[in-house]
DNA sequence: GCGCAGCCATGACATTTGTCATCACTGCTG
DNA sequence: CAGCAGTGATGACAAATGTCATGGCTGCGC
């Protein structure tokens, strides 16, 4: 092989990718080309520079998420492998980084070394989920909720009034009422705000 | 002055503390003498290794975020300067922080030779609160809402029935609607529910 | 001491929400 | 085609919630 394995670093908190940037330096066959600090900015430079890897946060500024990137970049640029590290890992994010064609899903709680390892292995053509976060993901499973009770539920996060929800959604109340109210029997919790609590803590929302 | 600043940095993510150190150790007048992922393990090092300025991360598990953390060292350890790092940086608990004797407070947008000067800074008895996040704690203000509002909005906060908030708060449900009544008023909310996000947004719970 | 703010409670009332039964329509699958 | 799941709606009823008035109690400052 031909050179270093050429990194992206997509985080919004400089503190942290410009520390990260600066352990992944210490190792010799990885080469940090570009960083980035929102979704769109990660999107331009992976453009820009191509690189080979791109590690990207799962939340980020800019309306554009890790997963949206990796998705962006899957059409985009299937050269590049990409791959997520998030502070608190939600069962459902992984799901849908999986889906996207990520490739690696690590919380942030690993050591640079074994982030190098992982950039390597994956870099190979490797996989590598954290161990921890599968298993969640594999307890929590799947959603029950059908579309529209995930949207009226997405809709009610914020906890605006039924009717707020029903105008948003475009639909009757009483319609809302009772997507709420089957969302709320199968995640079985007392009302709609628990419901979106557990909703949010699985990802499936 | 003899010697380089000791200093104790905790952060629950492995990763950002791990590089941090590295970058930290670049500076030859700054010394990482301890590092800790919980807010009980940040008190034992800070016992073990007497810094002189401890970096702290806001949200910790283990029951004991940053500020608490301060607070102990305040009375425990006077002699050690305390500073607060966090992503998302609200309002009131810059206030707690200031409170509990932190005399930094910096967002992890900071980079890290920045991060290094404010170090300095507080160590040599200075304070650094950040521009930004000081001009929203003072367009916040203060919190409009009694003790006893915070505390039955604190609990009624996950989305629990009143019921179960007034038995939590050895309180009658009735009394606990009046102080959700008039504390969801004060904020101009819709509901309760709208009001704990407001008090949330604002760093008042 | 008087007024005021906060604390705690009760009762009454309208509104909102949760739950259920029921219906119609669609698209998919065995 | 018959069955089934999902979507969208209505009506009815009970329960929870929001709002207001009212009262008593405490502690604080003028």
């Amino acid at each position: 092989m031909s050179g270093r394995i050429r990194v992206l670093l997509a985080d919004d908190e400089h503190l942290i990718r410009g520390a990260v940037a600066a352990l992944l330096s210490y190792e010799d066959d990885l080469l940090v080309v570009a960083e980035a600090a929102s979704g769109p900015e990660a999107l331009a430079m992976a453009r820009a520079h191509r690189p080979d890897v791109a590690v990207l946060d799962l939340q980020m500024p800019g309306g554009m998420d890790g997963v949206a990137v990796a998705a962006a970049l899957r059409s985009e640029l299937p050269v590049c492998r990409t791959m997520i590290v998030t502070s608190h890992g939600r069962p459902g994010h992984l799901k849908r980084a999986l889906v996207a064609g990520v490739r690696g899903f690590v919380p942030k709680t690993v050591s640079a070394q074994r982030l190098a390892e992982i950039i390597r292995s994956v870099h190979a053509g490797g996989r590598y989920v954290d161990p921890e976060l599968a298993a969640d993901a594999i307890s929590a499973g799947d959603s029950p909720l059908t579309a529209r009770e995930a949207e009226v539920l997405e809709l009610a996060a914020d906890g605006a009034p039924i009717a707020e929800v029903a105008r948003r959604a475009s639909l009757s109340p009483g319609t809302v009422r009772n997507y709420l109210s089957s969302a709320t029997a199968k995640l079985s919790a007392d009302n709609r705000h628990t419901a979106v609590r557990i909703a949010r803590e699985r990802g499936w929302v």
